[in-house]
DNA sequence: CCCGTTTAGATAGTGTGCAATTTAATTGTG
DNA sequence: CACAATTAAATTGCACACTATCTAAACGGG
């Protein structure tokens, strides 16, 4: 196996891969979740929430890997839908619990069509796909483990 | 191994090690780049500048995965810096081809350093990385190639 | 050669992401 | 208990990404 020459190609860069397969998987669920009205971000909280409704914004944030900046004006477009209720914690009235409404319970049931639609999109790739979560997910720990420059 | 017993639990989904992952690489990115004064996309668009100069909007925006939606006012504001210059073909005006300045393509020196750093972080995982560059990109084509619903 | 279609690029509007700052609430230490 | 430090959210500003729409240029069949 040669080494690499380009150390500056495009194709050959792992970053660009994640990044690219990114954007490949929104434009995947978009169409799915026009019918849920969500975005793919809105989808991320609402997977979180049917875990674990009430939790505060920080914790939604710790799950997603996301800071307030985001989660805040994302919650607050769900909550203007009558998604989701928020509502300050009476212990730490620092913190905000985000709460899912019957109807952003509701929309649990629609949701499940969506990782038939994955799995028939990866049709026959179970352990590839297992494969690749995890790397990515030790990946993550990697990158977010490191110090800066 | 026992099957996934809630069909939506985060962390068992592709889409989100990717997605978080992607995030991942653009924290990491962030002060390594904040030295040459690029953005993530932006150095990406500079990857392929310095491997095909000259290319057109619709050529850059092939090799990323974006659209002129993106492209076009990302490479306004370097063109604003004067790092690369927009110019209409001559032969099909509808085509806008960009092109590096001096200063664009004295860039590339600063930023031998970046995969150097990536390396590092990484470290010892070669084998790994391109086993997870060659998955994510198969999983894009898949991705891209589905239909919709 | 005319006109409908396609193509390239630009633009407007919406929704993320993130850094930096601000405000309010809580905690820790003397 | 006072008060500095910390923490949680929210806010502001900037830069993507994408959809939809628009204009101009090129193409293609009759």
């Amino acid at each position: 196996m040669a080494l690499q020459q380009d150390p500056l190609k495009l194709d050959s860069m792992l970053c660009f891969a994640v990044y690219a397969a990114g954007h490949a998987f929104t434009r995947f669920y978009k169409p799915r979740l026009d019918g849920l009205g969500l975005t793919y971000p809105q989808y991320l909280v609402f997977l979180v929430l049917w875990e674990a409704d009430g939790l505060t914004v920080k914790g939604l944030g710790d799950k997603l890997f996301l800071d307030s900046g985001t989660i805040t004006p994302l919650v607050k477009r769900l909550e203007g839908r009558g998604l989701v209720r928020r509502e300050r914690d009476e212990n730490d009235e620092r913190q905000v619990r985000v709460f899912l409404t019957t109807e952003g319970r509701a929309l649990r049931e629609k949701a499940l069509a969506i990782p038939l639609a994955v799995g028939a999109a990866l049709d026959g790739e179970r352990e590839a796909i297992d494969t690749l979560r995890d790397g990515l997910h030790r990946l993550r720990e990697r990158l977010d483990g490191d110090l800066g420059v």
